[in-house]
DNA sequence: ATGAAAGCGCTAACAC
DNA sequence: GTGTTAGCGCTTTCAT
């Protein structure tokens, strides 16, 4: 069979039968005794604890990056409360989850943090497992909760029981209970509309998101009130019901583009959907953007894919979770963190692309209310 | 402000100042106590070691069950080699790195493994930093490699001097290294160019991946090889070069679309491309899939969100990482592994959508060779 | 402001 | 087969 270096030990001074992590590593008892102080010393000066004379500081980090020395988390955990590990749960093959992770690792390693993944059904089914898992063999100091786990009941009270912090990335209920971050959808949601009014549409179809969701709400509400500052009233018959899937966009486009007074453009709150809505129109014939244009929300991979790309609100995952990630860290046990906010509200960003265009039966222009803007948000 | 009680230090029997992570935890001298044994027979039994009589053994696991213990992992990894933590290396936002951690965890969860993930540059310029991170403050027992990590030369090194050891997922160079899972991609576009040809397509163009990649490779000669068994020479016109990406598979189309005798079925040899040949194909003016069959490979998420909705060569990844983290843990330190197989290679599965359909002005028909098969490889 | 000693929960080594 | 002892690397007391 092949031979296979990678996993066999490799020798070191300081190596033991068993023993392949210490590979090469030093401890802290290396440290003191390269700056002639004691173990405590070196401690202190670590954690940036207080009463210590900054010559014995400098000594002492100097000896740490001669020594290349990394404080073992395993053994820190052991005596101290923290164990500089956050977890992140997993429901699904989201591929938000990946960019939220990257967040999450830039503030994780800013601050010595490591990052641990577990799966975990959104259901919640295997939730008491999944809670052991967080606080049984690897405790962690706190957790990040995207959608949908962050609005999940059971497993918040489960975290609150065990006395693990947690912060959420848009949550849409108990928004007071935890620090959170969350983007801003109804600025969002107004931006876009904008954007599509100022193309010269007046028509302007909406498909909303499931009910009961926060977004849902907020970008419809965004719409309507951009609708309004042009002085358009929001005609109900363009505002149909849709659950942020590709079906349900495709569902919602018919009954829209076969009204009597067609819309010109249709403004779909996730991109999902607004594909569902591009690839019935093609279906019917229409030639996008000419005939219609469609604007989604999310850029999401598929969005700069098809055609024609789709117009869309790109929203700051890795951003959003980098800060809540900072939020937990600021206030994990031992740590003083009362000063920071506990939420955040982050703007989105306005992608434009080749979905939306103006009318080619263009209606009564709008009164435009002020300039464009691309960014959203503060 | 708000309250937050998700950041509280909740009290227990056991809780002291500092210690939040201790909540409601048993030790294992609470097991051996509860039992009537010796820690060490407790840790025995935990660790499956030989010389346990079956009387114990019963009694200390319910022991365990009844106080619902959990080994502590930070404690374990002080005295013992392991860390009981994997790691997972983080390139970038890709799709599938989720679904590959989603395996990881199948695997991890049976066998009482966490896993952890780390950003790395897939140029390796925070090469040193990652490597220290792997195994400075939190050791890991090993680590999952997907590409382009997986072909690192300067990463390999480093985790083999380390000492940690390492499975990688359809690794492209120094096959022999090390335990690996990969697809059967020769198999796969063979079975995927088959498709085409059972569909009556004589004249199918392919859109090669970038050179020295194994995949874009054996893909080419699974093309090559099903022509040849059905009797078709293979024409070096109808072959173009590609990148993977979505821009190569757009500028890729242009010339053989305009050929003299353009292709009636095209196979782009990932999904990326192939969406670009119909962004092109489209933008042509030709009807898909009447004028042209596109197929892809990988079935990425837009693949199912075009339209017409793209046949393509689904990859079981999360089965890969699965298996392969299963090598991992099975050879990890302190265990016996040698039995296992250190490669092994997985089918692809054959998702047929609407992108790939009879030619309108179908050829000479070719000679089928055998029957109609789903599933590739074992 | 600094150091010495104790001990976290577990497993390796060595008894018995 | 089973128990005893020691000690991993760190942080916490408590002394100085």
């Amino acid at each position: 069979m092949a031979q296979t270096p990678g996993c066999f030990k490799l020798g070191s001074s300081r190596a033991r039968p068993g023993r392949r992590i210490d590979v090469g590593s030093k401890t802290i008892n290396d440290v003191a005794k390269h700056a002639g102080v004691s173990k405590k010393t070196v401690s202190r000066i670590l954690n940036s604890e207080p009463h210590v004379s900054a010559a014995l500081r400098e000594r002492v980090l100097n000896a740490v990056k001669e020594l290349r020395y990394r404080p073992r988390t395993s053994a820190r955990s052991m005596r101290g409360g923290r164990s500089y590990v956050l977890g992140f749960l997993l429901t699904g093959p989201y591929p938000y989850a990946i960019e939220g992770q990257l967040g999450a690792l830039t503030a994780c390693r800013r601050a010595g943090y490591h990052l641990l993944v577990e799966a975990m059904d959104p259901a919640g089914t295997d939730l008491d497992e999944g809670l052991e898992l967080l606080t049984g063999g690897l405790p962690v100091d706190g957790v990040i909760l995207l959608p949908p786990l962050c609005d999940n009941q059971a497993l918040m009270s489960g975290l609150d029981t065990a006395g693990i912090p947690y912060a959420r990335i848009a949550p849409a209920t108990d928004r007071q209970r935890t620090p959170y971050v969350d983007p801003d959808d109804l600025r969002a949601a107004h931006v876009m509309t904008e954007h599509l009014l100022e193309l010269g549409h007046t028509r302007i179809g909406f498909i909303k998101g499931p009910a009961g969701h926060l977004a849902s709400t907020l970008r419809l509400d965004g719409y309507r009130q951009a609708l309004k500052d042009w002085g358009l009233a929001a005609e109900e018959e363009l505002i149909l019901d849709g659950r942020f899937t590709f079906e349900s966009g495709y569902d919602a486009a018919g009954p829209l583009l076969h009204l009597a007074d067609p819309p010109t453009a249709v403004f779909a709150s996730n991109d999902l959907m607004a594909l569902g809505v591009m690839a019935r129109a093609q279906e019917l014939g229409l030639r996008l953007p000419q005939a219609l244009s469609v604007a989604g929300f999310d850029d999401i991979p598929s969005a700069a894919m098809t055609r024609p790309d789709l117009t869309t609100m790109r929203q700051p995952i890795a951003r959003m979770t980098e800060i809540a990630t900072e939020m937990l860290i600021g206030r994990a046990p031992g740590v003083e963190g009362g000063a920071r906010p506990l939420h955040r509200t982050l703007g989105c960003e306005l992608v434009i692309r080749r979905s939306t265009a103006p009318p080619s039966r263009p209606g009564k222009t709008a009164a435009r209310r002020n300039g464009t803007s691309t960014r959203t948000g503060r």
